[in-house]
DNA sequence: TAGATTGTTAATCGATTAACAATC
DNA sequence: TAGATTGTTAATCGATTAACAATC
């Protein structure tokens, strides 16, 4: 198979890819096996072979993956050829240190505005951004490449979400504990950090081994 | 089925099945039928029933759950009934933003102790917890119950995970954008905020509607 | 009893993995 | 040619979901 529909466990296993193959290049590494990939990783060969296999044949049997090639097809898949807008909604702790995240720039995203609804905060600035107000965000605000992130307190999420979607956004990741809907045609994913604590809480006080890492994807130690 | 292994996919909705069971507590709801659970916590009803059928009987057919009772039943199973230390290593911004989340205090978790290299930041306060030097963390420390936070850069984050694992934390969360190895026995889960931005970049720049919610178990609008 | 809703079964779907033929 | 490694097949496993008998 080649050029299909990528499966979504695929998906989210090709930035780790790509990080890996980031670090290869700056090595000077020009060739990589699926054996070493998978190593780096921290998953089985296997997938990362089926993983590629949905991209296209971009190895060479007996040689392996060619770095650079195989680090360009996997960004412009991921559609990481340009830097793409970053809006944050949201100032308080998490909203700031996002705003001031070096690992987005570094990965390809730029922070590209600021919102709250707290009229203390609106004007004020963050890293360089002026906050604006929540208000102005809407229909009439043009947004449609960029990704929206929602940092606020969970009661005002929908809203929040409802207002990006109406500016045109088409994908949001959303920090809130609760339940945001959007409509079909906009991806969204949900990260939450006391989810996280809970789900570990969970394995740690289990006698067996904790398998949270099986939920991730990610392998046991090898050594 | 009753009191069996749970499903890594099912434990990983347990928190949320617990935040709407909290919020219904506090509306003063007695009890709750598995199709506005589902609807609550933007499943399928048959999922929820699934999911509950793991922890046991806990329901009344033709009346539904009771949200107290469940409620305690899903904290005790997520070892939710104390309060859990969670110890913070690194505090640059995101350390610092997680150091102050007041979700995780909200959620029973109690930030115990603060970790850094930097001896600029060493002995200085963050929310009143005073900076100590990674240097002292390691077997000699006792943190067999706590909860490992990494919220270094990634070149330290294996060695910060062996001294955590050294100190007897058996549940770590990973906030370095790197694949970290940990004993067998050490439940690990890792939170990376550039992949979740990558992954919506894919499915945002697709034509079709994005599934990346269907990557996260989590329903489309049905509105 | 009639209506409602659970708990479970079974079908289906997607993801993982070992194995190996293809081929560099 | 011999050795190495991909790309693909097929078996297996786990998760999802509809359907419905059990039962309050």
């Amino acid at each position: 198979m080649s050029t299909r529909r990528i499966p979504d466990a695929t998906v989210g296993r090709l930035p780790v890819y790509l990080r890996v193959l980031l670090e290869l290049a700056s090595t000077g590494e020009a060739t990589v096996s699926s054996e070493q990939l998978a190593e780096l990783a921290g998953v089985n060969a296997a997938k990362v072979r089926k993983d590629l296999s949905h991209l296209g044949s971009y190895g060479t049997r007996g040689v392996g993956y060619d770095v650079e090639y195989l680090r360009f097809e996997i960004s412009s898949r991921l559609g990481l050829a340009h830097e793409s807008p970053v809006v944050i909604v949201g100032l308080g702790n998490l909203g700031r240190a996002l705003a001031n995240h070096a690992g987005f720039r570094e990965r390809g995203f730029i922070v590209a505005a600021l919102y709250d609804s707290d009229v203390e905060k609106v004007g004020t600035e963050v890293y360089g951004h002026v906050i604006r107000d929540i208000a102005d965000l809407g229909p009439a605000t043009q947004l449609d490449i960029a990704i929206g992130v929602i940092a606020t307190p969970p009661v005002v999420a929908q809203n929040v979400a409802d207002r990006l979607v109406a500016a045109g956004v088409r994908a949001i990741l959303n920090f809130a504990p609760t339940v945001i809907s959007v409509p079909e045609e906009v991806a969204l994913r949900n990260v939450d950090l006391s989810l996280e604590l809970q789900i570990l809480s969970f394995y740690q006080q289990r006698e067996e081994p904790g398998s949270a890492e099986v939920a991730l994807g990610v392998e046991h130690d090898r050594r």
